[in-house]
DNA sequence: GACAGGCATCTGGGATCACTGTTCACCAGC
DNA sequence: GCTGGTGAACAGTGATCCCAGATGCCTGTC
């Protein structure tokens, strides 16, 4: 298998898939962890090397790796043997991932705003408008994928790509669970602090924008994710 | 090879690494972390996994695997092929490293606080005993391996482990370049502020804690570092 | 009919092999 | 003597193979 990567776009390449560069085991990696991160991926399904090897057409050793690579992030548990799987979401566990992401993007988009001019803020709305379409139709795919769009591109800062990478490691902690709970509960009931956030954007407000990105955590993720585990 | 590991006790099996299970390429991982945490690994010099796993006395394979994940974590840089190394410092990452310590650890620290009882305190005097013994002997290695008990035994909490495990992804950066700092110039000049820091967790004091925390990290990585990039 | 034990199958971990791209060194030419 | 090009060795990547362990089903016995 020359790879069915190279002559025909090899498996569906999600935006982040496509920045993995040429090393087969990257690409891996980069398209799980956008399945992860979008909630492509359910929570307490079984993972194989082999099953996820010939879906994308490759041969399980780069799977192996990439998972190897998830495993290290705790986006995937390896249960023994014959069982690796990403794990179910508990309270404990949901609280101590809401209480980092309280605590490290707040300050990443203060950090980030005096480095986020007219462009961004453009890009920002643009995204903005995609992701409130996709409430409106109810798509939550498309919905995790504007939201974690619009938090990382609002997140963009030389010298955070430190703190950005601490982050996405939660992301891909919550992404499957939260999946769960938008489908289960729908997309209509989601009121982010977006808007807010922008206005701060707009006014030059660094406080505003980490205080809009703390409610908009609270709300989005808070409320709804303690209630579902409730 | 059905491996040294079994029968003699392989590679030199660092406190770290003890716990890292039956798996070969988790016992690989956890030594090799060990390794950066406590700075033996100097940054710029390039690791081969074939001239690891002769070190170790494994097979190629696990060696691969624990650099992986290493390089998923940032603690190693995969530059094209035919290398594969430890980063060298930037001012730049040192100050996005220093920036995350400094957001993670103090609150690492303020939640610990409540669970850390009198066993839990008498167990870091000793930790800082012999991590006072290493200052004076001069044994940067002691000091480091010293230091990293001393905070991390602080900041275990029930709940914390997704923090704890961000800050250790921190840690695996910065090890091997202040192993360096440390070495240039010497361990006499190091002043932590973990008596402090004993003293507000003595008294229930969980906010000092956190700023004693805070200042130890200013002080022995933050000022030290820097100038040592200037 | 239910439970226990054994067997078959499946899956992950490790080893080995083949290939490719990089790097270094040596040699030739200017 | 220096520079540039070429070739050889080397190291990472991916594939295939093999083994051990776990899971699950089937059968036999109580």
């Amino acid at each position: 298998m020359v790879t069915s990567l190279s002559e025909k776009g090899p498996f569906p390449l999600s935006p982040e898939a496509a920045e993995g560069g040429a090393l087969l085991h990257d690409a891996v990696y980069a398209e799980l962890r956008w399945r992860l991160i979008t909630g492509k991926i359910m929570p307490g399904v079984g993972l194989s090397t082999r099953g996820l090897a010939a879906e994308l057409g490759v041969s399980p050793m780069p799977v192996r790796e990439a998972l190897g690579r998830l495993a290290a992030e705790g986006a995937v548990e390896i249960r023994s043997k014959r069982r690796i799987l990403v794990p179910e979401m508990t309270a404990d566990r949901f609280d101590d991932l809401l209480r980092c992401r309280l605590l490290l993007e707040p300050e990443a988009a203060r950090q980030a705003q005096p480095h986020l001019g007219p462009e961004a803020l453009r890009r920002l709305r643009v995204i903005d408008g995609r992701l409130d379409r996709c409430l409106s139709n109810g798509d939550v795919t498309g919905y995790m994928e504007a939201n974690f769009q619009f938090h990382f591109t609002l997140y963009a800062a030389p010298g955070g790509a430190i703190l950005r990478r601490l982050i996405e490691t939660l992301w891909l902690q919550f992404g499957p669970f939260m999946r769960v709970v938008y489908g289960r509960f729908g997309t209509h009931t989601l009121q982010d602090q977006h808007e807010r956030a922008l206005a701060a954007l707009q006014a030059g407000d660094a406080e505003g924008v980490a205080q809009a990105i703390s409610a908009d955590i609270a709300d989005g993720m808070g409320l709804i994710g303690r209630h579902a585990l409730s």
